[in-house]
DNA sequence: AAGGGCCTCAACCGCTTGTGC
DNA sequence: GGCACAAGCGGTTGAGGCCCT
């Protein structure tokens, strides 16, 4: 795909560095890689094109691997329903595409990402709809045909500056000033909504050991509610996890995903029912209550998680 | 038919995070 | 605490196909 000569930065790209191959993969690559993890399993993707017989490098394999050759992945078009579930996470937990797919099975990252850029952000562009934000344009350029942003810089997400806990939410902060008050409350649980992640994130790393065969963010995506069927876990032992893990981010992110858990915003969604575009994401922006009681839940949950995990852990090994 | 522009998406890059020593 | 390494993540790129004139 991309041309190897292109990459004039200040740093070699490793691939070239090693005079490793680059570019689209060959059916031949294809076969090799998806035999060898067939057999040795994933991880180690430094070492794994070498012992696996490839010129590539270990981000490459990785990368093709999840992406592409991984029997869980799904293939063909984005069914109108995970469609509407993208457009649900991605208004609640912003550009985090692994969050995202790790909801939505069989589709990857990468596979959101660009079905975000290339369609869904054009979509809400044409209803109206800032993609970054999921609030209403400035009513000035909405419902103006004679304007279309499609090709509007707005279509991109806007770089972020990288940061340990990204918050897609803080773009929706900025213009609260002016905002409702109900975006506000989304914004404020959103906010929660990621330091909860945080808290998962922590709660769990202490039983995230270096055990031969661990994948970094297995339990992760488990944990935050992301079922993922290639952790290398088996099905007894994702059971295992399940039993008692309380996933209580995973129930969290469901209630916000499904509009009945808010009755308010659900009743003005009926009332707004032939008076809007019934595929309006505002209109569908839940109403959040203050103080649903769930952190405290969190944080006794992140202890049984935490000891779930190295009791699953010890079984692994 | 041609060719220019647009669109899609696989692949890459740079950065961050996690872990072991 | 600092360093090195492995892995994951989000943003970006560009080849190839499609569409329009």
């Amino acid at each position: 795909m991309r041309n190897p000569s292109s990459s004039g930065g200040t740093k070699t790209p490793c691939c070239i560095k090693v005079g490793l191959k680059r570019g689209p993969w060959t059916p031949e690559e294809d076969e090799l890689l998806a035999g060898y993890i067939n057999r040795e399993g994933e991880g180690r993707w430094r070492t794994l094109p070498k012992r696996a017989g490839l010129l590539r490098c270990g981000k490459s394999c990785r990368l093709r691997w999840m992406n592409y050759l991984r029997p869980s992945v799904k293939r063909g078009q984005i069914a109108p329903d995970e469609e509407d579930l993208i457009l649900r996470l991605h208004r609640l937990l912003g550009n985090r595409w692994s969050l995202i797919a790790g909801r939505i099975p069989g589709r990857t990252d990468n596979e959101i990402k660009n079905y975000w850029n290339t369609h869904l952000s054009k979509k809400l562009i044409s209803q109206g709809i800032d993609p970054r934000t999921h609030k209403p344009l400035n009513p000035e350029t909405q419902n103006s045909s004679s304007n279309p942003p499609a090709k509007a810089p707005s279509a991109k997400p806007a770089p972020r500056p990288r940061s340990p806990n990204p918050s897609p939410i803080s773009s929706g902060l900025e213009e609260t000033s002016s905002g409702s008050p109900a975006i506000i409350k989304v914004n404020d649980q959103l906010q929660s909504a990621n330091n909860m992640e945080a808290v998962y994130q922590n709660g769990t790393a202490a039983a995230h050991g270096g055990q031969a065969g661990y994948l970094p963010g297995a339990e992760h995506y488990h944990v935050m509610g992301l079922r993922s069927s290639h952790h290398g876990l088996s099905n007894e032992e994702e059971e295992d996890l399940n039993c008692g893990g309380d996933d209580v981010f995973s129930s969290f992110l469901n209630s916000l995903i499904n509009e009945e858990a808010f009755p308010i915003q659900h009743q003005l969604q009926q009332q707004a029912i032939g008076s809007s575009s019934d595929s309006d994401p505002m209109a569908a922006a839940p109403v959040f209550g203050i103080g649903t009681g769930w952190e405290s839940a969190i944080m006794s949950s992140v202890i049984n998680q935490d000891n779930n995990s190295r009791r699953v852990n010890e079984q692994v090994k």
